[in-house]
DNA sequence: TTGACATTTGAACAATTGCTCATATATTCA
DNA sequence: TGAATATATGAGCAATTGTTCAAATGTCAA
């Protein structure tokens, strides 16, 4: 019984949950890394195609993928010489498609 | 006819789009403006006492309310001394709403 | 083993960020 | 007008960030 009118009941954060959550939105709030993230929406990649996509070097690539799998956003998995990256879960789909709604209106 | 198997179709951005997108999840990537998009999920209120429910200045609280206003993720009106702000639309709400989900699990 | 390719890692550096402090502006009331 | 309260703004600074570069590691195939 509070917030919105809109459908959501959104139970309030604890301060840990708030640090968390500014952390979610850090990984996503830089265009190599969303970018990334938007790559691998649709099917998972490699580091050097998602490189090869981006305007950032192989090492870059890495560092970012690496924050991004610390954060349990992608996980990855080798293949011989490959390493295949992929989405953890859908929630990262659910924003993308959200935040996205909101930029286009 | 892409993405995904759970729903939602995703249109990929474009260069600009992603570079708004990523703008908007940085406004919410700082404990200091998501504490402040919280507090505003259910009710405005004005920056003195958005001031005293964080933890920080009344000086940076304006600065970061600045921020979400210029991003328009907030608006401002004034009463008499005071300026009460809200949230600009519901896409914030949704976004806090799955970005909780995604920490609680 | 050697060489080639794929990925990761650490150091270093420029750029950005969020805060505080001091000051300016806005509004109300006496 | 002048004092009090509320908010906004600019400068400055410490902390964080994203990149490149160089070097290390992992994997395969000859």
């Amino acid at each position: 019984m509070s917030d919105t009118a809109s459908g959501t009941e959104i139970q309030k954060p604890d301060p840990e949950e708030l640090f968390s959550l500014a952390e979610l939105f850090h990984q996503m709030s830089d265009t190599t890394r969303l970018g990334l993230l938007i790559n691998l929406l649709c099917e998972e990649n490699c580091v050097c195609e998602l490189a090869d996509q981006s305007d950032v070097s192989v090492s870059a690539i890495s560092h970012q993928l690496r924050s991004l799998r610390t954060a349990r956003l992608v996980t990855g998995r080798r293949e011989g010489r490959h390493v295949y990256y992929s989405l953890a879960d859908d929630h990262v789909r659910a924003l993308v498609s959200i935040g996205l709604e909101h930029v286009r209106e």
